[in-house]
DNA sequence: AGCATTAGTCTACGACTGTAGACATGCAAG
DNA sequence: CTTGCATGTCTACAGTCGTAGACTAATGCT
């Protein structure tokens, strides 16, 4: 039998958990190729070789702590979604959530940085098309849903490079409500798709 | 008399345009950190060691590739933003220049897949500031111009990283013609900056 | 012709990479 | 106790990385 012993000093999961956790904040600060096996085990207090012990190699590390992140709701919530204004909505917690130093976006931002690996990109891309897109998609009504759910990402990782990682001084310095006010009819268009919002729901003409 | 590599054309200017033209192209497959200056110098046809005689380094290599292929104007031209529908405009270009293979936007794509690299994220906003925002600010009328210039921005960037890098299928397989009217009422709102001001539908365009 | 300069290559070094195998150690049970 | 296993470390290896210094060969000049 075993014994409900507290958190020792050997223990496989939380030793586990925090070979993740360093990975993942490593990840988001320097991407797949920016950062070696050696450093992620040093932040999580253990040595390279038990990191390959864990989870087999630098890429299954990889895999799964995209997985993880990916898999936490964070912008597009159901909730969220299905607010009276979606678009406003989605806005303020994209604005809120790429502020400097905010963490809770890490998902995304360990995409951006690892795009100098051609494996880490598809496994980006596996997680993203599981998790966020087919949530979208299923949350959206009308033509193109797919479409305008992968336009909507679009946007969240476009603001987020401009904003975290190139650091445009326009997006950094500007205050939150100006950013959500042009934002949100950005992200509200896309979830109405043709039809605005609103009283009116005839379709509008297009000039092409 | 040991027997070197055969003579080759001793033509520096051209073999400086010939080192640019391959760590151009391999910066935008892999990005700063997934390429050597071995396999650019092979691209070239020259030695590695030739590559820092000539840029002194591949950190300044890479700043010069950046500032080269930044400098073209691509996407956000006067003519475009000049247009009667620029929004409409620059959907279409960008759409056109996402399409898989397409090298004319090399330099955002440099910089989606550097990422990991601190040093090469500094140089990319360098540029961008220098070339894209500067330019575009200087072309949009009203409040806040450098914000909606950098939403402009993102938006480019966010499409590209989801149609070429991450590569969503449902960017990679939408009609053309499909993701233009989508994106064109975007772009053209963060262009006229127009205030949504509540739940007022969108207000047309200029022309009419 | 001879010399100086330029264009280019070769060898090598120290540091780092991911990872395989052998080894050590703490914990529970017989 | 001893045994067995899970947990973790140490050493080492075969690469690749960027780059420094010495060397060679082709060109330009006189």
């Amino acid at each position: 039998m075993r014994k409900r012993a507290p958190a020792r000093r050997r223990n496989a999961a939380a030793t586990r958990d925090a070979i993740l956790a360093s990975a993942r904040a490593a990840f988001a600060r320097a991407g797949y190729d920016g950062v070696g096996v050696r450093e992620i085990a040093q932040g999580a207090g253990v040595t390279a070789m038990l990191v390959n012990r864990y989870f087999g190699s630098k890429e299954q590390l990889f895999a799964e702590v995209a997985a993880a992140t990916m898999a936490i709701p964070h912008i597009l919530t159901p909730e969220i979604l299905g607010a009276r204004a979606p678009g406003h909505e989605i806005a303020a917690a994209l604005v809120e959530l790429t502020k400097p130093g905010a963490t809770r976006l890490d998902g995304f931002l360990i995409m951006h940085r690892s795009g100098s690996s051609q494996r880490a990109a598809e496994i980006g891309r596996e997680q993203i098309e599981r998790h966020h897109q087919r949530a979208m998609r299923t949350a959206l009504r009308g033509r193109l849903s797919a479409q305008r759910a992968a336009l909507v990402l679009s946007l969240v990782a476009g603001v987020q490079i401009m904003r975290q990682m190139i650091g445009l001084s326009a997006l950094t310095d500007a205050k939150p409500s100006d950013l959500v006010k042009m934002l949100g009819p950005l992200f509200q268009h896309l979830v109405d798709g043709e039809r605005p919002a609103g009283g009116r729901s005839r379709r509008r003409s297009r000039d092409a």
